[in-house]
DNA sequence: ACGTTGATTGTTCGC
DNA sequence: GCGAACAATCAACGT
């Protein structure tokens, strides 16, 4: 299997990039680790690397346990809950029989 | 219904 | 501002 790990674009027929309010997406639990690792790991660590963080990062990140994880997933889960909301709102308007732009 | 894929999300650092 | 490793994700499309 070609896993691209580097910014995949679209490629093969570019589906959801037609959305006409595109709901984005929500974060992971990992935007969430991140955000409280980013400041232990680069406090453990003074002047380290993005590739350094970046891996340890990982590394620490599965070295948690589920439960460990659980706020991170909470929160990734509550963002995803915030996109549902955005989808709703774009699914409401792509439902609908008018298309406005609000402004 | 099930499977694949693509798009996205945020961090750090450098230039 | 973006790109790239790091991991999750997950929703829509495809068959």
């Amino acid at each position: 299997m070609a896993k691209e790990t580097k910014t995949r674009k679209a490629k093969t027929a570019g589906r959801r990039k037609k959305d006409p309010n595109a709901p984005k997406r929500s974060l992971s639990a990992y935007m969430f680790f991140a955000n409280e690792q980013r400041e232990t790991v680069r406090s453990e660590n003074p002047g380290i690397a993005f590739g350094q963080v970046g891996k340890l990062l990982g590394e620490r990140w599965k070295a948690l346990s589920a439960k460990d994880k659980i706020p991170y997933e909470t929160r990734a889960a509550q963002d995803k809950k915030r996109y549902e909301d955005e989808k709703a709102s774009y699914l409401a308007n792509g439902s609908a029989d008018f298309e406005e732009e609000e402004e």
